[in-house]
RNA sequence: CGGAGCGUAGCUCAGCUUGGUAGAGCACCAGCUUUGGGAGCUGGCUGUCGCAGGUUCGAAUCCUGUCGCUCCGACCA
């Protein structure tokens, strides 16, 4: 390819719209450009480092036995209420109408359409194991696109969904993706770690998202470096001892505390009570209905776990007035000890707008987190505003629902596994693959015949790859003050000439012609930069737009009988002009060598 | 959804307070010079000042509305 003949706009400064340095990057290297919020054009140098991410991820599923297929980008909406995605995924369903009124769903991911053609098209547990994947165009209504292509309205997604006989069967197909993800990943170039993940939306038994370290990362990562132990923040857990019991059967005393309304106040003067024997009380609103969760005073309730336990995706914090109209007190003066919520719950206000608080019993749900259990002396709202309680126990003074993991793991708890401190780090998640069970075979009726001829179950795993968030992260890891640095294996252009004079009759220009030839007839991709411009601008561009080797061809060298040739971010070496392709492969083969080297 | 900031040339931005014929740098075009790390000189092209209303003799500038973009927040009572 000659420069003058593809598109390469790059820009000297960085547009205002990007952030973060991978999107300035973009921007500025000439691979994208944004053509509506969330939403971005691939210029071709940009499509062309797509393409060999796209590429990659399907060999190795190729290569783990996967299927390629073509799915609906738009969708009828009745399968996505026949699966509730409808409902619990609502918030990121991107939804048209068509010109007859008839509503579509865009697709974020495509479980109702790979289960119906499943349940459709496979009978036997002949036909099985099946693992289908697809590179495609998704979408999500993103209530706040951000960062480039990180966080986008539209974007191309790898994603594949497995079908087995039995459960064992399905995590040997969970175990193959996940070893491709890490063969994927490390081809790319990226240093991607797998961690334990909440399963969100998707639904499923369990999951393992593969993480990439970035300081601009929108993920927590705990993890301990003594044992491996990594997990997603939202399913982190820790080996941090709960609360220590304190003198049994000191009888609860209400004391007035006027204008206290935070844990930190209530740990001043005159209160004097630690936050970590104080008991926080939150009010949610999930389904309509008021929870009341419990958790320590110094803790910090971990939506993403609250989430998964309360079994539905529709929740947000209760706001003052229906805390007020639920407890009988403004946040701050909270609590769930039992006789001041008997006290007010089975009446409730006329013409309140806001469905009553509670279950049909009048009570409301209340979750507790797990390092409360047994807790006593503790302190905590009155449900009166000004009051508290304390020798608050809780299995004495509060009728707990459910006991649960709800809090947030915080840096340097021990590790649950082998006890030394853990870390966090934040990091950009590339990929995520689910062991759904059988989630989807049961609304979508994906069963098949054994070979006693009994009708069963397919049991499922889903697994995707952010293609384009892939890219972005590949620039996020790879770069430095000049530009891009790409590795190998996803670089446009793994090698770029450039002929400081492009004269057509001109010595460099000749040469330049011929190594392009030579080069592109083994197999090189190669650019040549027949732009007339100074060395300068020609040496910037190649920097910026982060080709992996340039090879420069100068009157000077020329004079010598030679050219350069310089990796990208590495040492200039000069090499006689007949050896120069094969310098140029030797290169080729050091630098995928060091690519590869383990992380 | 709440808050803040910003919309002026392809890009980065000034001008707005105090209303009076639209600006700079880079980019682009032509010419000359230059030619190994974003050159110099001369000349030139480039605008729905986001959009719609309003005030005014006159609006990029003041007022209202609206759209878009960016950031923060939307657990920590």
């Amino acid at each position: 390819m000659r420069w003058t003949k593809t598109l390469i706009p790059t820009l000297r400064e960085p547009p205002a719209e990007a952030e973060i340095l991978s999107h300035k990057l973009l921007l500025r290297a000439g691979l994208i450009r944004k053509v509506a919020g969330g939403v971005y054009l691939f210029l071709p140098l940009g499509l062309r480092a797509l393409h060999k991410i796209e590429q990659i991820v399907r060999e190795e599923m190729d290569r783990a036995g996967a299927i390629e297929v073509l799915m609906p980008a738009m969708q009828p909406p009745e399968i996505w209420q026949q699966s509730g995605r409808y409902e619990t995924a609502r918030d990121v369903l991107f939804k048209v109408k068509d010109s007859g009124n008839r509503e579509w769903v865009l697709s974020p991911t495509a479980e109702e359409v790979i289960t119906g053609t499943a349940a459709a098209e496979i009978n036997s547990y002949r036909q099985l194991p099946k693992n289908f994947y697809q590179i495609s165009v998704k979408f999500r209504d993103e209530i706040r696109p951000r960062f480039g292509l990180m966080r986008a309205r539209e974007f191309i997604m790898k994603d594949a969904y497995s079908f087995d006989v039995s459960d064992e069967a399905a995590t040997a197909s969970y175990q193959k993706m996940y070893d491709a993800y890490a063969r994927i990943f490390e081809r790319c170039g990226l240093k991607a770690f797998p961690v334990e993940a909440d399963t969100g939306v998707i639904g499923g038994k369990f999951s393992h998202e593969f993480m990439v370290p970035a300081e601009t990362g929108e993920n927590e990562v705990v993890f301990c470096e003594a044992c491996g132990y990594a997990a997603n923040i939202e399913k982190a857990t820790s080996g941090i001892p709960k609360t220590a019991a304190r003198e049994i059967g000191a009888a609860i005393e209400k004391f007035a505390t006027p204008g206290v309304v935070t844990i930190e106040a209530l740990t001043k003067e005159p209160c004097k009570v630690p936050a970590n024997r104080q008991i926080k009380t939150l009010v949610y609103i999930a389904d309509s209905k008021a929870v009341i969760i419990l958790i320590r005073g110094d803790d910090q309730l971990n939506e993403a776990k609250f989430a998964g336990k309360i079994g539905t995706t529709v929740f947000r914090p209760a706001s003052a007035e229906e805390i007020f109209s639920s407890l009988g007190a403004h946040p701050g003066s909270l609590g769930a000890v039992a006789e001041t919520l008997q006290r007010r719950s089975p009446t409730r206000p006329e013409g309140q707008t806001t469905p009553p608080a509670g279950s049909e019993t009048g009570a409301p749900r209340i979750l507790a987190d797990e390092r409360l259990r047994g807790a006593n002396g503790m302190t905590t709202g009155a449900n009166e505003d000004g009051f508290h309680f304390r020798h608050v126990s809780m299995e004495r003074d509060i009728k707990v629902t459910e006991w649960f993991d709800l809090r947030t793991v915080t840096a340097g708890e021990p590790c649950a596994k082998c006890g030394k401190p853990l870390k966090i780090r934040r990091a950009i998640e590339v990929g995520h693959v689910f062991k759904l069970g059988t989630k989807y075979s049961e609304k979508f009726g994906a069963e098949f015949l054994d070979e006693s001829g009994a009708r069963r179950l397919s049991v499922m795993g889903c697994y995707g790859i952010g293609v384009t968030r892939t890219l972005q992260a590949v620039i996020e890891q790879c770069n430095d003050k000049d530009g891009i640095i790409w590795p190998l294996s996803v670089a446009p252009y793994r090698v770029c000439i450039t002929p400081l004079n492009v004269a057509p009759e001109s010595e460099a220009m000749k040469l330049a012609e011929k190594l392009h030839a030579e080069l592109s007839a083994r197999g090189v991709d190669v650019i040549l930069d027949d732009r007339d411009e100074r060395p300068g601008v020609k040496f910037k561009d190649a920097d910026l737009v982060g080709f992996p080797i340039r090879l420069a061809i100068g009157e000077k060298s020329l004079a010598k009988g030679e050219v350069e040739i310089k990796p990208r971010g590495g040492a200039l070496q000069s090499v006689k002009t007949g050896t120069a392709v094969e310098a140029v492969m030797k290169l080729v083969s050091k630098i995928a060598a060091a690519d590869a080297s383990p992380l």
